[in-house]
Formats: C-alpha cells, sequence, structure tokens
DNA sequence: TTGAAAGCGCTACCAT
DNA sequence: ATGGTAGCGCTTTCAA
C-alpha cells in the first residue's frame, strides 16, 4: 500500500486522531482531563460528578466520539461478549433447517439472557463453494498426514471470530472446520456429533433412540429396512453404503443411529444384508427423495424406510408416492426429529421426537458455565470441563408407519 | 520507558505468557525467530519457506497457540469481519417472526458471501425486562431532551458489539437502540423504520401498499374499516388510536401504512370515522385476535380489518371465528407481509406480499458497499452514503376477503 | 527474507 | 474524584 498523507502528524484539525475517528484520548485532551475519566464517564457513571459527567458526554457528541471501541475493550478486557455458532453447511442453507432454527432459538434465549451476542459463522471461505475448501483441505491434510491440522490457510472467518465461545453444531469429528474450531483454545460445546472428551458435549442417546424406531417396525413385521442416512464423514458422498464405510463414519452421530438400527435388527435375528443404507449428500427432501427412489428401485425391496432427519423422510414419502406405492400400505416411513411440519404431512410422520429447542437452551447454559469456570479457575489450573448434557428422546408413533404388506 | 525485563516476572516455565495462554510472541521466542515471521506463517504462508512455516506450526501447536488472536487483530487492522443485526424485539422472539427469519436468510446469504460473520445482538440489557430499559431510557431523555442523546447506561451488549456495521430492522426513529446504534460511527442500514438521510434505507412503498389494501377491500363494498397496527412510537401500548397520536407516529413504517389506509379512505368519500384503529402492543396472534375482539366488539362493527402483519391477521381470523362471524362472508381480513403460512391458512389470506429474502440481500449489499465506500473514501472526506432500495410490493387476493355483507 | 519498534484504543493499577 | 502509566496481542512500518 502506497498511502501518503495518512499520517497527517501535524494537523491535529478537530483534536481527531489520524484514522478519521477520534478516540477516547481526543475527547479528554479537548476537555483536558485525563483519558480514564472519559472512560469512566461511559461505563461507571457513578465514578465522577454527574455534572462532569455530562459534559464530558455532550463534548464527546460534539466532536462525534462514538464511545469506547469494542475491539480495544474487547483485546484490553480478554472477553468479546459473544459465542459463535458453527453450523454443518451454508449460513443460508441453515435457514431452512427446521430443527436447527428451534435449537438456534434456544440458544439464543440462553445467551440473550447472558446479555451475549450470537455470531454466525459462515464456513465457506469467501468464494470457495461448499465443499471445495473442505476437500482441498481433507486432501492437504492427508499428505502432510497431521491429524488436525488445520492451521492451513481457510475458514478465515471462524478463525477471526471475536467470539468467548464457540457452539458446534452437528459437525463430523473429522471435519476439518471442527478441528479449526478446537484449535481456537477457547470453550467449545459440541452440539450432536464429535465426541472429544475435553469439551461439553449436548445430545441425545442417538443409538437407544435409532434403535426404537426400528423396533417399531420390526415389531410390525417388517423384515427388509432400508435407511437414509446422513453424512457418515465429513467427505460426503451419496450412494449405498458398505459395511466397510460404516466401519470407518467419523460422524459419531450418524455412526450411533446405525449402530442402532443394526442392534434392533440383530436382536430380532435378522440377517445383517436385511438392513440395506443409502448414505445423502445433504439434509434436504431431494436428497431424500433421491435415496428413497434408490432404495425401492433395487431388488429386495424394502417394505420400511428409516430416515435421519424428517426432512429426508418426506422425501422418501414423496418418492414412494412417486413410484406408485401407498404409505403405510406398501411402505412404511419412519423420520427423525420431529419437526412441527411433520404432524401435518400426509400421512403424519412417525419419527423420533427431540428438544431441539431445549438442546439449544442446554449448550447455551454448558457454554455460559465454562466461561464462568475459565474466569475462577485462572489460575487454579484446572478448568473444570462441564460435562454436558443428554436430553430424552423418545418415538412418536403417527399415520407414516404399518403393518408390514409381507406379513399380512 | 523503564521497562526491566521485558515483564518476565521470573517463571517463564512454558513460553506462556501470564494470561496462561500463549501468545505469538512466545511462539517466537521459543523459536528464536522474529513475531512478523510467527504472524506470516499463519496469514501469508508465501512470505516465508514452506520449511520454517510449518516448523512454526509445529511449534505453536505444541506450545498450546491457537493462532492470531481476533481481537487484538480487530484492533490492529481497524475491521471486525462481521456484520450486526439489531431487531425489535428479543431476539428468541425473532425466531418466531416469519417475515424476519426470510430477511435473515437473505441477509445472511449476502454476508456470508463476503466471508463475513453475522452478529445477532441482543436489544435488551441483561436482566431487565422487554420494555424496561427502554421506557427508563424513555423518561431519562425526556427529562434531559437530548434528542438522539442515548449515551447513557443500556444496551451494553450493542454498543460493545465488535461489528462493521449493523442492520437495523424495522425500528421506530425514537427508539433509543436506533439513537445508540446511530451513535456508534459506523455504517448502517435502516430496514423498514426510520428515516435518516444520512443512512441507506431498505422499504417497500408502504403508504401504497397499505393503500392497494385498502383500495381493495373499499372496491368490494366495505365502508368500515378496522386497523389492525403495529406499534405507532418506541412506547408500545395497547388500545385504540386517536388522530392524535396517529400524528405523533415515531414508526415511520406504521406511519406510512396508515397514511395509505387513510387516502384510500379519503378518495374513496369515506369519512374519517369509517376508519378506525387499534394499536397492538407486539407483532404475535394473540395480539392480532385482541385488537379484532376490540374493533368487532364495539359499535359501528368494521365488515374489514386491515392487519398490519400476517401474524395479526390470524390472530384476528380467530377472533372473528370465535365470535361466530364467517370469513369473508361476515368480515373481510387482510393481512400483510404475504409469509409462506399465509397462503395455507382457512380460508388463505389476502395479503400484501413483499420480498423478505430480497430484503436481507439488498440490505447485506447495501451495508457491504457502505463498507468499501468508506475504506475508499478514507480520506477523501466524502462517505457516498448508500440510497438504500425500495423493494415492490403487491397485493395478493386470496379467499379471506370477499363482498361487503352490507353492500349486498 | 528477517528483525526491531511503534502503536491500534482502551482500562486496571497505582498514585494523588 | 482525578491523573499518569503500562500494557492487552497483533501487524505495519522501517532497516538490515
Amino acid at each position: 500500500m502506497d498511502r501518503i498523507g495518512e499520517a497527517d502528524d501535524r494537523n491535529p484539525r478537530r483534536g481527531a486522531s489520524r484514522k478519521g475517528r477520534p478516540t477516547l484520548r481526543d475527547v479528554a485532551r479537548e476537555l483536558g482531563v485525563s483519558a480514564q475519566t472519559v472512560s469512566n464517564a461511559f461505563r461507571r457513571p457513578d465514578q465522577l460528578s454527574p455534572a462532569l459527567r455530562s459534559e464530558v458526554l455532550r463534548t464527546a457528541r460534539r466532536l462525534g466520539y462514538g464511545g469506547p471501541d469494542p475491539a480495544a475493550k474487547s483485546l484490553r478486557g480478554g472477553r468479546a461478549g459473544a459465542l459463535g455458532v458453527l453450523y454443518n453447511d451454508r449460513l443460508s442453507h441453515a435457514f431452512d433447517d427446521p430443527a436447527f432454527m428451534l435449537f438456534l432459538r434456544g440458544l439464543t434465549a440462553a445467551v440473550e439472557q447472558a446479555g451475549l451476542s450470537l455470531l454466525l459463522i459462515p464456513a465457506e471461505s469467501p468464494g470457495s463453494v461448499d465443499s471445495d475448501a473442505r476437500q482441498m483441505h481433507d486432501e492437504a491434510s492427508r499428505g502432510t498426514r497431521r491429524p488436525g491440522a488445520a492451521a492451513d490457510r481457510p475458514f478465515a472467518a471462524l478463525r477471526t471470530a471475536v467470539v468467548d465461545g464457540i457452539v458446534v453444531y452437528s459437525l463430523p469429528d473429522d471435519d476439518p472446520l471442527y478441528a479449526t474450531a478446537a484449535s481456537r483454545n477457547r470453550p467449545l460445546v459440541l452440539v450432536d456429533s464429535p465426541r472429544d472428551r475435553s469439551f461439553a458435549r449436548v445430545t441425545i442417546d442417538d443409538e437407544a433412540a435409532a434403535r426404537a424406531a426400528a423396533e417399531h417396525l420390526i415389531g410390525l413385521g417388517h423384515r427388509q429396512l432400508g435407511v437414509i442416512a446422513l453424512e457418515l464423514t465429513a467427505r460426503r458422498r451419496f450412494g449405498p453404503v458398505e459395511a466397510e464405510r460404516i466401519a470407518a463414519a467419523t460422524n459419531a452421530m450418524t455412526a450411533a443411529r446405525l449402530s442402532g438400527y443394526a442392534a434392533a435388527a440383530r436382536a430380532a435375528g435378522l440377517a445383517p444384508e436385511s438392513v440395506t443404507v443409502v448414505e445423502t449428500e445433504a439434509n434436504t427432501e431431494p436428497e431424500g427423495e433421491r435415496a428413497a427412489r434408490m432404495l425401492l428401485g433395487g431388488d429386495a425391496r424394502p417394505t420400511a424406510l428409516l430416515a435421519m432427519s424428517d426432512r429426508l423422510a418426506v422425501g422418501a414419502i414423496a418418492a414412494a408416492r412417486e413410484l406408485g406405492l401407498d404409505i403405510p400400505g406398501d411402505v412404511s416411513v419412519v423420520g427423525f426429529d420431529n419437526v412441527p411440519a411433520s404432524a401435518s404431512t400426509t400421512p403424519p410422520l412417525t419419527t423420533v421426537d427431540q428438544q431441539h429447542e431445549a438442546k439449544g437452551r442446554q449448550a447455551g447454559e454448558c457454554l455460559l458455565a465454562a466461561l464462568h469456570d475459565g474466569d475462577a479457575a485462572d489460575d487454579s489450573g484446572t478448568a473444570a470441563a462441564t460435562a454436558g448434557a443428554e436430553l430424552p428422546a423418545r418415538l412418536v408413533v403417527r399415520g407414516s408407519t404399518g403393518p408390514s404388506p409381507r406379513s399380512r
């Protein structure tokens, strides 16, 4: 940069320092008081006479001083006054995800209670398309073989976010985004996905919940189940999933659910082949439709589908319908999440209810607690890692599931 | 300067500076390189040899250094990497507001495109109930009679938010929150409400839109109209509104709509008394119901209701139904916003469509442009205040409006 | 390429 | 109640 003037050393014309914006010291100088006094006028009204205070405030306004600079205050004070949230997709997609919206509402309630702001941190670097940055990164770290390195290029927004702590929402363990967040040395709360003992975790018992869903279907006589799965690893990929990839799953939530489905099948004496899994690339209705079409189009057509989200389930219902199949007459469908809309689909969706809003509130409270501990434990050394919480989940049976056509 | 031994008081045990967290200098010292080099290793890979770079990164990790501190970077660099959003109510209520959610989605898209984060700033100070802080403030500034002062106590979150600019969503001109935001000396974009020439503004032509809605009803033969209004001033208050309060309205959006309704009535030769206005305290269904009950319970019962939001309209429909009135047989109802749900109410809602998502995107782009200008115009003096945008709106006629029962 | 120095704007601490 | 001083951790000059 070849700016010339800028360091306009000579002309303190209006008491403004070089950058154009006046500073607290400018106001102090103008008034012939100390900087401290001006600072107090803004944040400690009881530390100076009301008369002086209003004099200071008036001068500040006259000079166009907008109050203490937040960045400086934050540097000095060591706290940002904000919590970050990291979502597993573009933020603008996040607003299509009803479960996340509920989560965010709960989180917001907890966070605003504490007078903090909430920072939505975009996952992608500017200009790069969705998975690009992640794949680049993926390959980079494969090359150098540094697990959890992630101190490379991307994710600038995450690395420069001025926050006191971060809520990590549903990220696979091997997502470089997660490694980057962890490397920030701030408290984290992990929601649903990575299972890292050093951070608080808020979840449900995904394995048990999934098992309950599968047991429900098996109890109805179904013997051939199709699973529409969320991503198994950070590297998203659409298609049928074999045992090998399942074993290598890095998305703890997905893995736990698959394990629950399998456990139910095993307990009922079903062969491993009676559960077929198709992985989706995104949690959207079209992806659910695509996966369902694949499952229902193959041989050994399942009589029931277990979707890992209500959105996927809705897509599955659409696919079944397009194939001329009746629900639940020909195919039963179970969702996951119990988002509000799932009560009013046709037929209403049998699904696993979880309390998204409570999850958000819990996550917020965990993070706040961690911040608090961090303050207290300053030099006591031991940062009492808050345990986190496991919230209840339960199967809600509605009209989208019924007896297996083959067992009748 | 009388620094002694680099503040290295006595125990440089693990190369960590006092606060517990290691700093960039600690890493540099450990490695015997300059701080500059470490900094470059993180953000300017091309400025040093790959070998050294990975050495630095490795050491950083070993020491537990989490990368450049965002607050310091932000202070030094003068940019925050985030845009703030200010909503006219508790943030947790914001998630019940479908129009705002759409807005936020659009805003997010624009903002993440630029690689910035989005900061949701809570309006209330911790612990104080909704309107308390505002009323306190209201009275305070009434006392000293400083219009737009607001350099007082509350709104700490807003004043300490580390942001490059702020989107102000639908705030009355006299809301102290707005004055506080304006005093921050950062670019603002005003959405829907305050009309301050010095900031960019994104809106629709509220007056024309409201007028179109009223004309539609008048065209159907309605001669007695009830208006369910949003807040007229920062000081919210439920109840009937007289001409005096209308004249004193400080919420530009509300005022414009009332003006549009009145203009339509006047143009049709209706007496001023044929338009009755009830103001609500919040944009919620129950408030709409409450207002409608008041309007429909009085004498000179209106045959049509003009609600300033779809949520209010939905409440109005409920109220009418409870009073045993048929819609649109006995009463017609018009909403405002055309949120997705309004197409599937019973009956489907006649409403004013506006493009909330586009509004959000526009707001984001205006703010980004303002930031850009600000950089460029640094010393050119003239911050070319971006004009903003006026988006289209149009009436969508559905089943909730029909001919006046009296004109048949 | 690398090193040294000078702050960005603020507030906690020490004095008075 | 008020004034001085020393950094918070970083990056951007300048010089080598």
